[in-house]
DNA sequence: GCTCCTCCTTGACTGGCGTCAAGGCGGGCG
DNA sequence: CGCCCGCCTTGACGCCAGTCAAGGAGGAGC
């Protein structure tokens, strides 16, 4: 469907689009379309050719690959505010990576072929792109840092300190929310369900309580220093 | 020092580069310099600010990243006509990881300031680049699907096969030559030496036999296929 | 030729994570 | 209310890779 006036404030509020002139922004939205997605819904699929790439209103998206072997790898999962598959645009073999959401939401499609004219015509939107590509690309290396020098607890106290306000100096206990599936998350930090769980027990030694998808973190700062320091 | 003939030739064969207009690439080139680098040369440090983006003409470099416990973590490491930190464009907190040479090599610098000039002026500039960052991309994509789901040995034999010729129907034995040290190997496929010496012990039985840096593949397709099923 | 040094290999042991299996908890539905 | 069926947790056990330690191979320098 055709993108309507709610939808145009939220788009203006992604760091792909933030600051970008009134004007380019619409026309750049013209040829977009926002889609409902409920949970399970698929996005693209691996190989398929690129020709949009995308940006979360809400919900979640989950970037996988499918291994000869059946067993899903977790690349990335998208949130309300990110965008994705920029990177995609200069694949000529189409889409490395699956997409689906993991939670019902909502999702705006961007035709490449269009975005790249609108690219000739404002170098602003150039360097906005970079930007946003070069955001997705130091995920994947903290991704492979953190995989290749934390242990299972330590991967996954980072993952709840992500979803902590920043660093407080004097940091009272933060209460988040589990945004998706307990397995899901275990697979996205390289983990089995069972490794999470305990994982997660083994983190109440350092302040860490869950209970169903809500968790208390007593202390951030104390946290944040056993992943560090193991 | 500036580029000379023989590097532009050299240069022109880049497939960031390639194919592209002589009088474009000759202008680009005019900002850019290149440099003799011997082993250990660093290149740029995690966390500077972001001047330029780099083509290997000889040697290879690895991209790492030191963790405050001093351990360090390969992320990637790039090889002749290879380019890498273009994804570092549109870096506002300078480059994420940092970039040493590991073994003699010529290293062309170019200008971001000037390449995004140049890509204003010319869109073929603007796609090529993102076609570049896009295979980037996609190593980044395929390390952390490996790291997650294949064992010690399995990562060692796809990493030989990335020297094998495309996979020949008939194919007799391969021989090829380890980059680099294996120490480094071993870090880039995210373990210790040890480990990866056994691995390559226990690839003896899939027909890899290795004496100092040569090894011998005697059938790459019964390697690969080691690989998929386990 | 000799020593020294670095890189690599091999062995023994430990620990963390995966696997298999059983059980608890909670939500949907009749 | 009670049943069923996910999702999640917990326990027992095995295996792979990390750690510690010792020893071999090869090259640089004298």
């Amino acid at each position: 469907m055709a993108v309507c006036g709610a939808d145009l404030e939220t788009i203006g509020q992604f760091p792909l689009f933030q600051g970008l002139a009134p004007d380019a922004l619409s026309s750049l939205v013209r040829a977009a379309e926002v889609r409902d997605c409920p949970k399970r819904t698929g996005v693209f699929e691996q190989g398929e050719p690129v020709t949009h790439f995308f940006g979360v209103l809400s919900g979640w998206v989950k970037l996988y690959r499918l291994r000869p072997d059946g067993l899903e790898v977790i690349i990335e999962v998208f949130g309300p505010g990110e965008s994705f598959a920029e990177g995609a645009i200069g694949m000529a073999d189409g889409y490395p990576v699956s997409a689906e959401f993991v939670e019902d939401g909502r999702l705006l499609a961007v035709p490449v072929a269009d975005y790249v004219e609108r690219m000739r015509e404002d170098p602003e939107l150039i360097v906005r792109t970079f930007a946003s590509l070069a955001a997705n690309l130091k995920r994947l290396v903290s991704r492979i840092e953190s995989g290749s020098s934390l242990d299972a607890s330590q991967r996954v106290g980072a993952f709840l300190l992500h979803f902590c306000p920043p660093p407080q100096p004097g940091g009272g206990p933060v209460h988040i929310h589990l945004p998706y599936d307990k397995k899901l998350i275990a697979n996205r930090l390289g983990m089995k369900p069972e490794t999470f769980s305990r994982a997660l027990a083994s983190l109440r030694k350092h302040g860490v309580t869950v209970r169903g998808g809500n968790a208390r973190i007593a202390d951030p700062a104390q946290l944040r220093r056993h992943i560090s320091t193991g």
